[in-house]
DNA sequence: GTGAAAGCGCTAACAA
DNA sequence: TTGTTAGCGCTTTCAC
């Protein structure tokens, strides 16, 4: 059986496409008497309009794409599911897409060949340069997110990751910790993110008068709990010593506690940890861990407001908003008694 | 600046529109010199294919949609990021869809008012009953995951949940364990897969000739591991024997490890457990979790290849394929000395 | 208040 | 090998 069109439902009704349409959109001045007798042929055919040809008389799709790396990295899971309910709320729908942190995925983002499938993108790269992004960048709608400088021209959506890390790496120096290690960043060509971070995990310490010492940063290669577990157990084993830790992120952190676990190290009395992201593990690992939680609710906000006022035709130059954090005290890393 | 459309190009290079199309889409039939002149044409004005326009006519979006209550919960983001990739290699584009696991949200996914948006959808109710699926469904193709029953007419993919419980439960008697609890199941108006877990540990009890005691089932109400990690919590203090615990999915076993943490319960000597997901965490959990690993890529692709056959038109009998499952041993309950 | 018709940008059948 | 043209299904002036 054919679909029903709306031309379907004009000739069953008797009346014009137009009247039809003016009823399927609550139009209001259509006389009582034809919206009824268009209603019943609505129903009586069971139609339903073609999103896709609404779409491109509009020439709005209602769709918008939300690019990373990988969605089972926790803190962007939690990110998929907050854009994609702030953009329901607004009439769009999600399309996800995973770069896998490569250079390629990541340009195909940017340099998508089709034009029109989405309104628009929120992009977080993590291999991509700034340059390059704006080398690639097509005429759609974008905003960036995430601790990369972004191109002139391009909104960008933060936190302020070094304020962060600072906040952070305090907690730790107010319990009295002097030895404190970093751990997940990249061995060889830090992304932004992990430069930051660091830059702030240094700042605190500067500010505190504690000496950096280069052999307490513990890189480890992967956004993964199982590289930092190395990287602290093998830490550990050549009598690295050490009583706090400050984590790229909550799975970095969580790799570190099992390796601090494994070799009987109590956390936070021999170690405090500090994690990043507030993952929801982050509550439940044990024992559970203190963490620099990103407003996410408030970081997606931002992002469309920002991302509609450019569907709207908004052309200026880029935007940069500074989005809210906090620091969730928890068992790893409790306030000084 | 306008648009570049097909048109344009045909008018710039002195050809028709057909001949630029064929270029576009590498149609073999055209003359060499054809093909540069229309391809010069296409780089001076940076053509880029109307994705909505082409789609419209083609009758097909290219998009699917992947609906389940949450991103967030490990094991979706896990489906997603499979369903994905495997999507994408098969040159579709996956739309999210989250339901929270309400009713109203799940039947929006069933019965959507707009049509032609997407080619296919592949579903994991949670609140929904097959009857009510077999009610609201539209005639897009449709594909159930999960331990529902599914409408006849639908396809389906699952795991046998039934068998996985019992293997998980077997591993804890041959672990010498009795009196194994049974955690992370509603507390009433149990979900398909509860219920159909619960039958497999029970089973696997019987076969042992092990009774079943009422008292060590614990419910909990949600799927997170707080619930979970309070219900534990409260049977220890109540003072309930138990020796192992199967668990629903590992967010309730990661719950119930820091339960028995709490109370300085050695896991696995003194307690046993065993969770059900595979879930990345299930690794770096201390001690690291035993856990029913469902084949992922499998379920994704079987899942890929049903939708596949009815987008292509198919339209007979609803088709149920059962995917594999492994049991991977890890600390929490290792295999017997 | 309602209708007719011209797009939206592309595909594909049919001609040439 | 290349061109013409009629859709795809809906929106939206602009008349009536």
């Amino acid at each position: 059986m054919r679909r029903v069109r709306l031309e379907d439902v004009a000739k069953h009704a008797g009346v014009s496409m137009k009247t039809v349409s003016n009823v399927v959109h609550d139009y209001p001045h259509v006389s009582p008497a034809t919206r009824e007798k268009v209603q019943r042929a609505l129903d009586e055919l069971g139609y339903r309009p073609n999103a896709l040809a609404r779409r491109l008389a509009t020439g709005r799709t209602g769709i918008l794409a939300l690019a990373f790396s990988d969605v089972t990295i926790p803190y962007f899971s939690e990110l998929a599911r907050t854009v994609s309910r702030a953009a329901a709320a607004r009439g769009y729908r999600l399309l996800l897409e995973q770069t896998d942190g490569t250079l390629e995925g990541e340009r195909e983002i940017v340099s998508t060949r089709e034009a029109g499938l989405v309104d628009g993108v929120i992009f977080q790269p993590t291999a991509m340069s700034s340059l390059e992004i704006a080398q690639h960048r097509q005429d759609i709608p974008l905003v960036l997110l995430g601790e990369q400088t972004a191109p002139i021209g391009v909104d960008h959506v933060m936190i302020d990751n070094v304020a962060a890390a600072s906040v952070a790496t305090e907690q730790l120096i107010r319990l009295g910790r002097r030895r404190i290690g970093f751990v997940g960043h990249e061995s060889a060509g830090l992304t932004a993110t992990s430069s930051v971070r660091l830059m702030g995990y240094q700042r605190a310490l500067e500010s505190a008068g504690i000496p950096l010492d280069m052999s307490l940063l513990l890189p480890s290669d992967a956004i993964s709990s199982r590289e930092s577990e190395v990287a602290v157990a093998r830490a550990i084993d050549a009598g690295l010593q050490f009583d706090a830790l400050v984590c790229r992120d909550d799975l970095a952190a969580i790799g570190a506690l099992r390796a601090l676990q494994l070799h009987d190290i109590a956390v936070p009395d021999a170690v405090a940890v500090v994690g990043w992201d507030d993952v929801p593990m982050a509550s439940f690992t044990y024992p559970s861990l203190t963490t620099i939680a990103p407003a996410m609710e408030q970081l997606a906000t931002t992002a469309l407001d920002l991302l509609e006022e450019r569907i709207a035709g908004y052309d200026g130059v880029g935007r940069h908003r500074v989005t809210d954090f906090s620091l969730v005290v928890r068992e790893s890393a409790p306030d000084p008694a």
